[in-house]
Parts: structure tokens; C-alpha cells; sequence
DNA sequence: GCGTGACATTTTTTT
DNA sequence: AATGTCACGC
């Protein structure tokens, strides 16, 4: 304690003995395994302040990297709470964000235009299909949204269309369309997101004093949430240090939930390896949920074969057990929902600080009506953001053309919307004269007649109309000469549109004032960095409703987690996924350690799902769960459902038509037990007396039909 | 050129 | 169930 100045004391005051350590680690690189509810974030901007405060480094010489704005925003929001002083200088953004501010820095050295645009997912989509379809390829033999994938996941990995392994036919041809891809992105100077960092990592692999330079400046580095790294993200950072930057990284690797997009876990036994050289801290405090809740998330995720080893402890008491539900259908899943909601927010419980979870979008629905029918309030997170609306990406569609009118996917969606009568012919015409030209879609325009011509002169005409214009004024003026404007004014379901056309505005006048870049290509590439967090409805006291996902980094007093039943929790696909079913706990394991007080498991017998009804046996991962901690609110009896019982919980519609076979004591959804098969659930019938067969589907052995009359089948 | 209906297609999500 | 994609006819 002694060996720093005084009057830090008080920033270590209330930190443990693990968290304070980590906080006051020297200048040397190290892995602190933060578990859930640890005070992961308070660590790092904790560290971040001291070492300023100490006087070890100047902001100037710090990085700090997160995955989403909104944890670099909590983080730069809790370092200026602690930290007087300004803390500009200081470089802390994602790994996207901090790429395109070196992009933009150094766009000659990159290779790029000075206005390069960044492209969203829906943006590189259309890009890859419109490339494709010049190309001639099959988009039946190659899906536009696989060659996507395989063009992020190669460089997301690193690798450039030479360097992915093309062995068969198919491979090869996909590479070929990643190289022209490529080819067709440079030519109308546009970025995908890990073009981004693929770009940021190039120039400073190739650029030796730009390397130097950045190597020299960042003292000490700052990982967030490390786990949800990929490869190429991790090799940024091994370039960025220095043989004298420290690395801090901060993860987690049981809360390692997107590896389905390129997360690779591995990177944390690597970077121990590498940097920590064992000089690793444990973070096992949790100083969120009660100890029954933490027993089961320590049992379940212990299943898991590859982890670094953590156990969370709290100081904490038990607390209350975990409940238990099982419904008949997904709609009297919601009604127990609504009911326990009600009771808890009669009891005190802020509805803001109960989660609804799901592990699928699809299933909020269902849940959706159910509130909405009992005046709960309650909101959706996630679902489509602000900057990816359709209007809103018209709009921006207008600007980029101003900026950077080579950029032939901004052209192509906008030069007839609102319709001014070019048509697929006319375009057809105008991409020959482009190709044999070699030049974009806006340079064949100029030079054409007729109403392409219209067009290019109009996007002129606005060009030359707001060149001096603010922002906002550029915006608002753009959305009333392209027609934008009027075309939604004459939609009878265009206000909401026309709305957020006005926010869009409002948008662009509030990022002039606060940030200090405020031309149009920083307000660009902020939409397409920023998609989300534009949302209404924050700040009323509503239930909350989101994916498990979602969930993550967040923390509730209740917390429901619903559709816990074979194939949906864990989801069917992740079978198929090597290690899918330890990412599937994983996810399980987040969804658990978000409850604070108390927590809620549901699952329903039937469910529908694509406009069928199906039906599902229980998750395993309720098997996983220690049985002492756990309180079944109606576990029950052996026999089927009594018929009168369904509306008495809330199922809509007639009572089941008798199926075929009820007579032989089974009915489809029906829970059975087989000798060899173990568990399942009856999901058809078929004949009748001694011929009545059933299909069952097992947890574990999959679909099977049985004859009735042979197989050993009992009510489980 | 544009609107309409048949057709398939359904994880998770950030940047 | 709901949504997007695509071909077809006016």
C-alpha cells in the first residue's frame, strides 16, 4: 500500500484482494480470468485511472479495446467520473471503430480514398449478390449469404483471397469470387467490417515506422471481454505491442459465446502462453447473485471438457432456490410468465429489473401477446436498428453518393427510388457502358442522356446546393430534393418513416456537437459503426425481453429463462457444430449468472414453431442443474394432461381432438420411457389396436417409430 | 417499369 | 406465422 502516493488509497478501497492486485499490476502483460459479476469492468477502468493517477502514463499512451460501443461508452463514461483531468488522447473504442480512426488517419498509406465508406452486413450482401450476377455465377449452387460467410471467415482469420485453401472445385470458385469481390470493393472504395481490420492490420504489418510510431506511443493496451476474440483481433494486438506495452486482457472464457462467428477461445490459452507467461489473476468474487444461483451455474458449466478452470464463490447466502416450471404449451409458458411478473411487480420488483430470456427471436412472440394482452409493459431489445432501416439507408445511400460517388452500391439504390422511371433495362445498358469504359456507375451517368442523365444532375445539383451547408442541413436538404421527402408524405403508412428521417436529422445535428470530427464522412462511418442504441421507449419502467444473448454484460433482480427444451435450448443446429453443445452451456451458463435474487426455468411440452405445433422433451441442461437447489413449482404426476386443465392454464383454442389411440392410454405429446432408448415424446400416432404405432422422439437416440403391441413403452 | 402472387426459408449478433 | 425473393403479367 505504501508504495504508491497517498490518496490513491482510496481508489483500492473497496476492491478485494484479487481485484486490487489486478488493478495494480506492474508494467507487464497479464490475463485476469474475470467470472461472471466479478467487477470485470470496475478492474479495467480502475487500472486505466490508477495508472494515470500514479503517474506511470499519460492517456496518451493508453488503449483500451471492447467489442461493443456500449461497454467503450460505460468505460470512457467511468473513467471520467474518477478522473478529473481530460481524457482526450486517450484511445479507447472497439477494435472496429479504433481501425477506421487509423484508416481514416492514414487512408494513402492504406490504399484507400480519402472517403471511403464502410459497408454494413446488408450492405456487403447486395454488394456480393450484385458482383455475382455480373459474374454470371450459379446462385443456387453457390448461396450469395455462404460466400459471405466465407469471405468474413477467411479474413476474419487473416487470409486474402490467395491465401484461402482452394482445394476442390467449389472452394476454388468461391476464392475467385472473394478475389473479385475484393477487386469490386477497391474499385468503388468501400469497406466491409473486416475489411476494416484486415486493412488496419495490413498497414501496420507492411509500414515499419508507422508501426514503430504506435508501437512507441501505446504503453499499455486494454483488452475487454477477451474471449470473444478471433484470430485476426488477437494478431492486431500482437502488432500493436511492443517489447514494452503491457497487456492487460480481461475475459471470461465460459462466457465465450460467438464462436459461430469467429471467436476463438483458444486465444486465451495462447495469449498466456505468449504474454502472461503465468501471470495470470483469478477473479471468483461474485458480488451479484446468491449461492444457490451460483451452485447451479458452477455445476452445469463444470460439464464443460475445455475450460481454464474458475469456480465463483459469494459472500452471499444461499438465497432462494431455483424455480421450476413446466407448461403444456408455449402459450401457457407466457401466461405463468405474466402471472409471476404481476406478483413480483405487486411485490416491489421494478419490471425494469426482470429479463425475459429466449434463446431464439422467434420465441418472443408468443411472450410478446401475452403481455401485451395483460397490459404488462414491457420492452424488445434487438430486432432492426435505426441506421438499418430502409428509409434511414436511402438516406445515407444520397450522402455517400455525394462523397464518394463511386460507390456503385449507394448508386444502384438509389438512382430509381423514389421511382423516377429507370428501369432494369436502362441499368443494364448503363453497367455495359460502365464496364467497357472500366469506370463506376456515376461516371457512365454523367455521360449518358435520357433519365439516367436526370439523375446524375440531380445528385450534382444537390452536391453543389450543400457544400457549405451544416450537417444537418446537408441531411434535411438531401431528403427534400431526392423526393425522399414527398414520396413518404404520399404513403399512407409512411409517418413512422418520415419520422425517423426527421430523427436522422436530429441525429446528424447532435453528432456535429459532440464529437469532434463532424464532417459528413465521420457522421457516415459512425452509422455504420453505431447501427443500434438508437432506440425509443428507454427510460419507462418495462419488463425486459431479449435473446441470451442480448443478455450478456447485464444483470437483473428476476430473471426468466423460457424454452428450455431439447433442440431449442440447446438449439437443434448446434449439434451439428463441432463443439456446439459446450458453446450451447455456455450460453446457458451466461443466461443463469444474469440473476441476481431470483430465477425462473421454463419449459413447454408443445410448442409452435414455423407454423406447426411441435413437440419437445425437456432440456438436458435442467438435468445438469444439482437437484437441491432447485424447487419444481408443479412437477407432475405420471398420467397425460387432464383435458380440463389445459384452459384452466390459459391454452387457447378446443380441447385436443381425441387422437387415434387414445384408447390405448398413449397420445402424441405424451412423455414415454423405453428400455433402451431412454426418454422421449410421442410426436404422431398411427393405427389402431394391435396396429397402432407411435413416433417417438428421443433425447438421445433420435426419431423412432415403434409398434405399440411390441415396444416396451411406459408414461415417463 | 411496376405491382402482384407463388415460393421457399427460417440461430444466436457486433462491428 | 411471417418474411423475403423471384418470376410473371399488365
Amino acid at each position: 500500500m505504501s508504495a504508491y502516493p497517498e490518496g490513491h488509497s482510496s481508489l483500492l478501497e473497496n476492491l478485494n484482494p484479487e481485484q486490487r492486485a489486478a488493478v495494480t499490476l506492474p508494467h507487464e502483460s497479464a490475463l485476469i480470468l474475470a467470472g461472471a459479476g466479478s467487477g470485470k469492468t470496475r478492474v479495467l477502468t480502475t487500472r486505466i485511472v490508477w495508472l494515470i493517477q500514479t503517474g506511470q502514463v499519460s492517456p496518451h499512451g493508453i488503449l483500451a479495446v471492447t467489442f461493443t460501443n456500449k461497454a467503450a461508452k460505460e468505460m470512457m463514461t467511468r473513467i471520467s467520473a474518477m478522473l478529473p483531468i481530460n481524457t482526450r488522447g486517450m484511445w479507447v473504442g472497439t477494435f472496429h471503430g479504433l481501425a477506421n480512426r487509423l484508416l481514416r488517419t492514414h487512408w494513402r498509406e492504406a490504399g484507400l480514398p480519402q472517403s471511403f465508406q464502410i459497408l454494413d452486413s446488408q450492405d456487403q450482401l447486395s454488394a456480393i449478390k450484385r458482383l455475382m450476377k455480373a459474374m454470371n455465377v450459379d446462385t443456387e449452387k453457390y448461396e450469395p449469404k455462404k460466400v459471405q460467410w466465407f469471405i468474413n471467415g477467411h479474413k476474419e482469420a487473416g487470409r486474402r483471397a490467395r491465401d484461402a485453401e482452394a482445394f476442390d472445385e467449389y472452394s476454388m470458385r468461391m476464392a475467385e469470387i472473394f478475389e473479385a469481390y475484393d477487386a469490386q470493393c477497391q474499385r468503388e472504395g468501400v469497406a466491409d467490417f473486416p475489411e476494416l481490420l484486415l486493412r488496419a492490420y495490413e498497414l501496420l504489418y507492411r509500414n515499419e515506422p508507422l508501426r514503430q510510431h504506435y508501437r512507441d506511443r501505446f504503453k499499455h493496451i486494454l483488452v475487454d471481454e477477451f474471449q470473444d476474440t478471433n484470430t485476426l483481433q488477437y494478431r492486431w494486438l500482437k502488432l500493436f505491442a511492443g517489447p514494452h506495452t503491457a497487456l492487460f486482457a480481461v475475459g471470461d472464457d465460459d462466457q465465450s459465446i460467438y464462436a459461430f462467428r469467429g471467436a476463438n477461445t483458444a486465444n486465451m490459452a495462447e495469449f498466456e502462453r505468449e504474454f502472461a507467461h503465468g501471470n495470470v489473476i483469478k477473479l471468483e468474487q461474485n458480488y451479484r447473485s446468491h449461492g444457490h444461483i451460483l451452485t447451479a451455474a458452477n455445476t452445469l458449466i463444470a460439464r464443460n471438457a475445455h475450460r481454464l478452470g474458475k469456480n465463483l464463490w459469494t459472500a452471499e447466502g444461499e438465497g432462494e432456490p431455483i424455480r421450476i416450471f413446466e407448461a403444456w404449451s408455449d402459450q401457457d409458458e407466457a401466461s405463468f410468465v405474466v402471472d409471476e411478473v404481476r406478483t413480483l411487480s405487486r411485490e416491489g420488483v421494478a419490471l425494469s429489473d426482470m429479463a425475459l430470456l429466449y434463446r431464439s427471436n422467434a420465441q418472443s412472440r408468443v411472450l410478446e401477446h401475452a403481455l401485451f394482452s395483460a397490459h404488462v409493459p414491457y420492452r424488445v431489445y434487438g430486432g432492426l436498428r435505426f441506421f438499418e432501416r430502409q428509409e434511414i439507408k436511402h438516406a445515407l445511400a444520397y450522402l455517400r453518393l455525394l462523397t464518394n460517388p463511386e460507390d456503385d452500391g449507394a448508386f444502384l439504390r438509389v438512382v430509381n427510388f423514389p421511382t423516377r422511371g429507370i428501369g432494369a433495362r436502362s441499368l443494364e445498358q448503363l453497367a455495359d457502358n460502365a464496364a467497357r469504359s472500366g469506370s463506376s456507375l456515376w461516371q457512365a451517368a454523367c455521360t449518358s442522356s435520357g433519365k439516367v442523365a436526370g439523375f446524375a444532375k440531380l445528385i450534382e445539383g444537390i452536391k453543389q446546393a450543400t457544400a457549405d451547408l451544416p450537417l444537418a442541413e446537408v441531411i434535411d436538404h438531401v431528403i427534400e430534393a431526392s423526393g425522399l421527402g414527398d414520396y413518404y408524405r404520399a404513403d399512407k403508412d409512411g409517418a413512422d418513416r418520415l419520422e425517423n428521417l426527421n430523427e436522422l436529422v436530429n441525429a446528424a445535428a447532435l453528432f456535429s456537437e459532440e464529437s469532434e470530427e463532424n464532417t459528413l464522412d465521420a457522421f457516415l462511418a459512425h452509422a455504420a459503426l453505431e447501427a443500434g442504441e438508437h432506440q425509443a421507449g428507454a427510460g419507462h419502467d418495462a419488463l425486459q425481453l431479449m435473446t441470451v444473448h442480448a443478455a450478456k454484460g447485464l444483470e437483473f433482480h428476476t430473471v426468466f429463462i423460457t424454452g428450455l427444451e431439447e433442440s431449442l435450448f440447446p438449439h437443434e443446429q448446434s449439434a451439428h457444430e463441432e463443439n456446439g453443445l459446450e458453446e450451447e452451456r455456455r450460453l446457458m451458463y451466461v443466461a443463469i449468472t444474469r440473476a441476481r435474487r431470483r430465477l425462473y426455468l421454463s419449459h413447454a411440452q408443445s410448442r409452435m414453431l414455423h407454423g406447426q405445433v411441435r413437440y419437445g422433451l425437456p432440456s438436458r441442461f435442467l438435468d445438469e442443474l444439482p437437484a437441491q437447489v432447485l424447487l419444481h413449482l408443479n412437477r407432475r404426476a405420471e398420467s397425460a394432461c387432464p383435458s380440463g386443465m389445459q384452459q384452466a392454464t390459459g391454452h387457447y383454442g378446443s380441447p385436443a381432438p381425441r387422437s387415434p389411440g387414445s384408447d390405448t392410454g398413449y397420445k402424441v405429446g405424451q412423455s414415454v420411457a423405453h428400455a433402451k432408448f431412454g426418454t422421449g415424446i410421442i410426436i404422431d400416432f398411427e393405427g389402431r389396436g394391435p396396429d397402432a404405432r407411435v413416433q417417438v422422439k428421443f433425447r438421445d437416440a433420435g426419431t423412432k417409430w415403434l409398434a405399440l403391441a411390441y415396444a416396451k413403452l411406459s408414461p415417463a
